[in-house]
DNA sequence: TTGTAGGCGTTATCAA
DNA sequence: TTGATAACGCCTACAA
């Protein structure tokens, strides 16, 4: 079922065919509706491989992520989707799990199925970049550490975000706050902890190196810190765990080992996930829109490929607010 | 930046270079040296669509959910890429929200361009899939009504563990359990609503009208769900929500109402979503795992790819356990 | 307004 | 073992 078909049976040329069925004004209106009726009538749908190969345009974009767990990554995706399907584009989707192919194999294998890329990994360099990727090909890049890199950008504003957690939580008088950290090697979890730490500065509070724990993320992760933390002879009074997540298993730990939230020990977490609201104490945390961070990422890979000169490197930052509900202590106003 | 530019590089021919670079054994050691080395050097990478044209393989699956928010479609998402992962394949994402494009443009938007679909939509239909799919084409639909699609099939055992649910509580002593429902027109929902019921029958409980309440999966219908029930002159003893999100909404207005779960209402939850375990009171909910859908799914169509004749048309059930804890007031045993 | 023909980048077929 | 050459399905000069 070819365009050929369709032309045959419409007893035209498949250059008229093709005319006929994109719209062009080449075409006589009688001679549209007989191609038109034959193509429904021969169910045919153009054959998308075929049509980039000539068009050098596969109306798809590639979408490449350190992995697909969680609601993070899911309202990422879910923000690109809802953008390029405004203009009928798909999202071609790849994690870089380790185990899973090298990121090098993973870029290699998008050539000549999209016309660009959102990226995030911490992985990605500029010499990968050079040589995996057409020099000018649209790549925006998320979350990924300030670099030399030909390419635009879009980060959350995790050191705002930390620094103001941080200085909220002094200002309600602990003077003792201690962090969870995220994964390793993670550009939102490194500036996280910047921020932790220039907020602990600016409050006047002394930073201690076992108030630091390590985390990736995780539930279990937050769970562990959490445990970690009360067994410290000089307890925190207060516990910023990094992602909601982790804020989640820390609360959890707190309530199994019967101590109060926020009455004993107070609670933030970061991202603000829609179910931090329906936490027992609701969460106070950081929050993160990070379905538009998708969308921008989206809207910026699509306005790349309309204009094909002056490349938009530049590097935006989407804004964070701290959200106060129950678990940080804070009065109600 | 081209096969053939490989070619002139290695002082071979395309066809050389093409075996070369696809492990033929047509091809002696030392050229696949050269033109390996060519490559290389020139950063050459396969143009997809050129190669998915004259292979007809595309090496991708298409994907078509009715929409990304939430866990339970980020699970089956990566699920999937797990498993096609295994074999170098891609996912193209699509998702048929109401707003976006018509089911069935986003079906012809696919063809050329995927070698298979796991697909879930309830406006599915025979006729469609005959208007927009090549007779033979892979296919497997999730947890869609059955029906005489020739397409093979998976689902979750919605019926068996909302009875099973249900009959948990029943045993517990509760005599109105109410259930707060799913999206309208959902299969899912709708076999988790015959569940209850069944499960009520055969628990010898009366169904009240009054006590199914209208829900959509989202966390706020569930809040609203258990104000509603609240409200009644017999109030539930129970409530079985019937996915976790709902759960935890319906948990966040017995609280804000003054209400101890389980103590003064039990509450059970579908689905048991990794962050089940983490609330308060634990959530007692029916486990699925989602992730296995995906991966199940993606692994047929992949088999479907590999052997042309014979097509498994069978449906298959994902089995469901129901995890017991706290918020039903089960006694710990 | 229509048709012919060339080419997008690759692999497959056939001779050499 | 290699090289010409013909597809794959489509679009788009160019010619009519």
């Amino acid at each position: 079922m070819t365009i050929r078909d369709v032309a045959r049976a419409a007893g035209v040329s498949t250059a008229t065919a093709s005319r006929a069925l994109n719209e062009s004004h080449l075409v006589a209106e009688d001679t549209r509706t007989v191609v038109r009726a034959a193509a429904d009538r021969l169910h045919y749908s153009p054959h998308g491989a075929a049509r980039s190969l000539i068009t050098s345009r596969t109306h798809t974009i590639g979408v490449l992520l350190p992995d697909l767990y969680g609601e993070f990554f899911s309202e990422v995706i879910r923000g690109i989707d809802q953008r390029v399907q405004q203009v009928g584009y798909h999202c071609l989707l790849s994690s870089a799990r380790r185990g899973g192919p090298p990121l090098e194999a993973a870029l290699r294998s998008m050539r000549g199925r999209v016309d660009g890329l959102v990226l995030m990994s911490p992985e990605f360099t500029g010499d990968l970049s050079r040589r995996t990727l057409p020099a000018g090909f649209p790549v925006i890049l998320l979350n990924s550490a300030p670099a030399e890199l030909p390419h635009g950008s879009l980060i959350v504003a995790n050191f705002e975000g930390a620094r103001a957690m941080v200085l909220h939580l002094a200002a309600l008088g602990h003077r003792r706050v201690a962090i969870i950290k995220g994964a390793e090697g993670n550009f939102d979890a490194a500036e996280r902890l910047r921020g932790y730490r220039a907020g602990l500065g600016e409050a006047g509070l002394e930073p201690a190196p076992e108030l630091e724990i390590a985390g990736d993320f995780g539930e279990a992760a937050g769970d562990a810190g959490a445990r970690a933390l009360l067994r410290l002879v000089d307890r925190p009074t207060a516990i910023f765990a990094t992602n909601d997540g982790m804020a989640i298993g820390a609360l959890f730990a707190l309530r199994d080992a019967g101590l109060r939230v926020p009455e004993d020990i107070a609670i933030g977490g970061f991202d603000d996930i829609p179910m931090a609201r329906y936490l027992e104490p609701a969460l106070t945390s950081v929050h993160v829109d990070i379905s538009a961070l998708g969308e921008r990422a989206a809207a910026r890979v699509l306005s790349a490929l309309e204009r094909t000169a002056d490349p938009d490197l530049s590097r935006e930052t989407m804004p964070t607010t701290l959200v106060v509900r129950r678990s940080c202590g804070a009065r109600r106003s």
